[in-house]
DNA sequence: ATGGCTATATGTTATAGA
């Protein structure tokens, strides 16, 4: 089972290049970020056409995640617990059953610029909320994959210049710290766990040329159960996507899984 | 780079992203 995750900024704009990289990639599941679309405003029959069965989150303008899968989605959630007032959407997640059933969580973690400040803050409470549900998913022992755009550049090696993260929230000692307390309950970050050293990134800048020039960052990641992590086969980035036709500033970042 | 570009809304510019 061929398992991707996408930053598309914006499903509308992507109305071309993402179908194209379906097409060519063939991923069994891909969970979606920014779509930055209301439901309605989804344009699932580019998908259903495909084979893909397409369950979303959406939101107005911002925001906004969804999964496509070749396989039925079950028991769809559509939110991350712990607080009622968060109306932001960024959370999706389904169960999924090839040869064995796979929760499956689509992610779009705050940005949290300007840090320090209020989105700043609201991340680092997201990140908490996140934990506390991440620890929910490893107790059912099954295989869980928690993808998505983290906004987190893990370590140094994850960014070309990360002298020029220091102060941001993709890089503050608070958001990194976050993130290691949520993959130390357990979870197998899957691109480390087979590619070592730096120069693999996720995401280049629209601006000034940072895709000529290689200046990118490594921040959609996939989180995996021990369940999960066994039954790992491979684990890549699509850099090649960044050069394409009217790309996202992100690419795909993917595992195979024998499930 | 303190924002050089891109996307969305229903715009003639603001807001957000990373």
């Amino acid at each position: 089972m061929k398992i991707a995750t996408f930053n598309i900024n914006g499903i509308k704009a992507r109305a071309e290049a993402l179908p194209a990289w379906l097409d060519q990639a063939k991923p069994d599941v891909v969970v979606l970020q920014e779509i930055k679309s209301s439901d309605d405003g989804f344009p699932r029959e580019l998908f259903e056409d495909r084979g893909y069965a397409v369950e979303v989150h959406g939101q107005k303008s911002f925001n906004g995640v969804a999964i496509l899968s070749k396989l039925p989605l079950e028991d769809v959630r559509r939110s991350l617990p712990g607080d009622e007032t968060d109306e932001q959407a960024r959370w999706i997640e389904a169960t999924v059953v090839g040869r064995t059933a796979v929760r499956i969580c689509g992610l779009y973690l705050p940005n949290g610029n300007p840090a320090p400040g209020p989105k700043f803050d609201y991340k680092l409470a997201w990140m908490a909320r996140m934990k506390v549900h991440a620890a929910a998913l490893l107790a059912m022992e099954i295989p869980v994959v928690m993808a998505g755009d983290y906004n987190v550049i893990p370590q140094a090696e994850d960014a070309a210049k990360p002298e020029a993260w220091l102060d941001d929230a993709l890089f503050r000692p608070e958001s990194r710290a976050a993130y290691r307390e949520i993959l130390y309950l357990g979870f197998t970050e899957a691109f480390r766990a087979r590619n070592s050293g730096g120069g693999h990134y996720s995401f280049w800048d629209y601006q000034a040329g940072a895709w000529q020039r290689n200046n990118g960052i490594r921040i959609d990641h996939l989180l995996l159960s021990p369940q999960a992590a066994d039954l790992m086969r491979d684990a890549r980035i699509d850099k090649g996507v960044r050069a394409g036709d009217k790309p996202s500033d992100h690419v795909p970042v993917w595992i195979e899984i024998d499930a």
